[in-house]
DNA sequence: TGAATTCATTTAACATGATAAGTATTATAG
DNA sequence: CTATAATACTTATCATGTTAAATGAATTCA
């Protein structure tokens, strides 16, 4: 049998925790957790976008997800308004505080990530991230 | 501010969810989760260790791990032997039952690994695992 | 040797991951 | 139209992720 320690799923997982046991300090230093920060950055990137579309864009369940925008909406940094073409989903998007928030720890995320690629080396990293694309796309495509 | 898209974390996650929905129906089938098959298969490869050697192999969480080893051995598939030279740490080794389920499911997990290596391309396959790993050790060595 | 420290593990608390089931809304077939 | 099915999301449940604190055993050092 193949070597445990050769296991993709294993390594996939050891390289994203090397990486975001950098970053998550900050995020916890400012009251969040690594999901809700995708679910900040996504909003950010989209501008506005239903529970669906969110869910896809932050590679969130959507059951977590639904906690995530109950908790995000506690703390006043989403907000959710009705879609009269279709009452199921409910258009979110950041509120002015959400968006203090994310101009608040966006650079300083942006900083750690640019360590990260002097440290490995920017042509690498694009080699690793055009391999994890195609690797995805792969595995989506054949099943 | 770089594209949302281009976020290394995200892209580990989506390439490791790729893989792992494919083989965690089976482990399902069996009542197992990936991370309780995780721990299976440090166990096999070590044949007996401490809870701390087998966080590490299994990459999980000390805590995660309590209620895993907790959970396998309610289940009959590990035991527990007090090592005389600490008693801190206890030596957690497969039951003969554990080791029918890791035979019974080891090779059908392998089958499914084959086919990704046959879709993605064994070379590939290595160029990746070999840049993962060079990634994590970098992040760790400059930490 | 015994108090302080360190170490290994567990508990606790809160958040998310994963699956199944439920609810309300929209689309569709008859 | 209207019963039915499909959609979008939410709840529920159990398991794990993450951090901090607690417990108990081994080590160190005055």
């Amino acid at each position: 049998m193949r070597d445990f320690k050769h296991s993709l799923p294993m390594e996939l997982m050891r390289a994203r925790e090397a990486a975001m046991s950098r970053f998550r300090p900050l995020l916890r230093d400012h009251g969040l957790t690594e999901q809700q920060w995708r679910v900040i950055r996504a909003l950010v990137d989209a501008g506005g976008a239903d529970v669906g579309e969110l869910a896809t864009k932050s590679c969130l369940l959507a059951p977590s997800l639904t906690r995530i925008l109950q908790h995000l909406e506690s703390k006043s940094l989403i907000q959710r308004t009705q879609n009269s073409a279709d009452n199921r989903r409910a258009i979110i998007s950041l509120t002015a505080r959400g968006r203090r928030l994310f101009n608040k720890i966006g650079p300083r995320l942006e900083a750690l990530y640019s360590v990260i690629e002097d440290e490995f080396g920017i042509e690498r990293l694009e080699a690793l991230y055009t391999l994890l694309a195609e690797f995805y796309e792969t595995l989506e495509a054949n099943w």
